[in-house]
RNA sequence: CGGGGUGUGGCGCAGUUGGUAGCGCGCUACGUUCGGGACGUAGAGGCCGGAAGUUCGAGUCUUCUCACCCCGACCA
């Protein structure tokens, strides 16, 4: 079985591509580092999206739509922020082609941008820049808005959904009269994308402050999610940004108060990306291929039929016909095969491939006792029900796999998640098993900058919930109060 | 930008001392199959990344070029 894809404990990495291809996600692109999101891929996006967009909505959050291109100007006002996206932009600097003597099209040298135009690598400033107008008192604030889009940045290395050059997200930018209340927007943040991962990815994830080093350009505070991949590694898998006042004062944007005292607004910002594609992908798919939580399977059953030519299909469609209505009334995505192209081994095989939660088959003798076969594609096990149980059955069964790819990815973070105290078991334990490792650390940069040199581990955030606790940085051996967690990431 | 590698049907590859291109998968047609990726038969499909050179003759040798991939420095 699965004699296409590359064995998962072999090569993880060979593993990944493989199954973004056969499963049909993505593909690369002609353009070097960009990535073709394929209709499967897509419309698993399109469930996160969905999902996502009514989290957002339910906090109180409206979309719109600001600009692709973002004036040079802009870009340079918050320092720390160019100084973080300076070298992954790309930039437009001319509006026209033209044909040469040659007959090539060549880049039309009069038709230069007085400006040069930044591709968005993220859209703080040209958001705040129209935010600049929206405010003049505590009446207008706050302003609670998202956006869908698209955003680029010129990466060295990429990955498909892990890092590409071009990349879908959403980022929400908020502008608060308070600090307060821009603080706890930014948690409030960090705790919708924890809870997504879990109620609707199915991954558990850690939440934390992000170190001074990771954080985001031009942000006070960044908080994150970090999950854990079958690998060992760590994904960050969201961000939530305090900005401060930082954007506010680069453009310049005061309100009014109560009080008639004239104040810089508070902001925040918060995204996900095309990057939790890769996470559901490396959080749960095996040597079959994907396993995909029905909460966010396009789609979450699929029927077979098992006929010889002669009209037995006829029976089959029947029957199957009836368990699809029957499901589609219950809100459940449900498809009937019945190409003749294909035999049933093929459509076992590519389903699984696709981590398409549920497989029901119907062949002859399912039609001679009134039964139907049951796969399911969390532990592959099969079993065959009356066919009259069917619709108590299988919203029950769904319940029960999303329950069950969660309990499964809790219980591997459980296991991979190691108390360390010292230097040396801190690096055999990397090199062994990977994982996340919590362990105590003084707090420096210089110190935090070391153990990455050293192990290409990095603080990959401190979470909330670590308790105080005395100890001794496992590398310069000076106190700390509290574990951190280190791991290796994507 | 350093270090390594690869360019040959749609995809993955082979191609000997230079002699005019082949295999697997996929594709098309027909037939037999159909409870875990079926089989047979017959087909279609290639300026061998590009340019120049050596030679009677270049996928193969030489030079130049272009593109892509992998490993590092940067990153959601």
């Amino acid at each position: 079985m699965a004699k296409f894809l590359t064995n998962k404990d072999d090569n993880y990495a060979q593993w990944y591509n493989d199954l973004v291809i056969k499963a049909d996600l993505a593909e690369n692109s002609v353009v070097r580092g960009c990535m073709v999101i394929k209709p499967y891929g897509y419309a698993i996006w399109e469930k996160i999206q969905a999902e996502l967009d009514k989290l957002f909505k339910a906090t109180g959050h409206v979309n719109a739509y600001f600009p692709l291109f973002i004036p040079k100007s802009f870009f340079s006002k918050e320092a720390a922020h160019v100084e973080g996206f300076a070298k992954e932009c790309a930039v437009v600097t001319h509006y026209r082609l033209k044909l040469s003597e040659k007959g090539e099209i060549v880049v039309d040298e009069t038709a230069k941008l007085d400006e040069e135009l930044i591709v968005r690598p993220t859209s703080e400033t040209i958001i705040w820049n129209s935010y600049k107008n929206w405010i003049q008192s505590y009446r207008d604030l706050p302003i609670l808005i998202n956006q869908w889009a698209n955003v680029v940045r010129w990466e060295m290395r990429t990955r498909l959904f892990l890092r590409t050059t071009e990349f879908l997200w959403q980022e929400g930018h908020t502008a608060h009269a308070t600090r307060e209340e821009a603080e706890e927007e930014t948690r409030k943040m960090i705790n919708v994308y924890a809870s997504f991962a879990e109620n609707f990815m199915a991954i558990p994830v850690i939440k934390g402050y992000k170190s001074e080093n990771e954080r985001f350009a031009g942000a006070l505070d960044t908080y994150a999610i970090e999950a854990l991949m079958q690998d060992g590694k760590a994904l960050q898998a969201g961000t939530s940004h305090f900005l401060g006042q930082n954007f506010a004062k680069a453009f310049d944007v005061q309100f009014t108060d109560k009080n008639g005292k004239l104040d810089y607004v508070w902001a925040t910002s918060w995204g996900v990306s095309t990057r939790l594609m890769g996470a559901l992908i490396m959080a749960h798919a095996d040597n079959n291929g994907l396993i995909i939580p029905p909460k966010l399977a396009p789609l979450q059953v699929v029927i077979v039929p098992i006929y010889k030519g002669d009209g037995q299909l006829e029976g089959m469609a029947k029957a199957a016909m009836k368990i699809k209505e029957g499901l589609e009334a219950r809100g459940i995505t449900v498809k009937f095969d019945d190409r003749d192209t294909h035999k049933p081994g093929f459509k076992f095989a590519e389903y699984e491939l696709k981590g398409v939660p549920v497989r029901i088959a119907i062949g002859p003798r399912d039609l001679e006792n009134n039964t139907i076969e049951v796969a399911r594609r969390d532990t592959l096990s099969k079993e065959t029900i009356p066919a009259d149980s069917v619709f108590e059955h299988i919203p029950k069964l769904l319940t029960d796999i999303q329950n069950n790819i969660l309990s499964k990815a809790i219980q591997f973070k459980k296991e991979n998640t190691y108390h360390v105290d010292n230097w040396k078991d801190f690096i055999s334990r990397l090199d062994d098993t990977g994982g996340f490792i919590m362990a105590h650390w003084d707090g420096t940069a210089e110190t935090e900058a070391k153990i990455k040199e050293e192990t290409k581990a990095t603080i990959r955030c401190i979470p909330f919930d670590s308790p105080e606790e005395a100890g001794k940085c496992i590398y310069s051996g000076k106190p700390s109060k509290r574990r951190v967690l280190f791991a290796r990431s994507y």
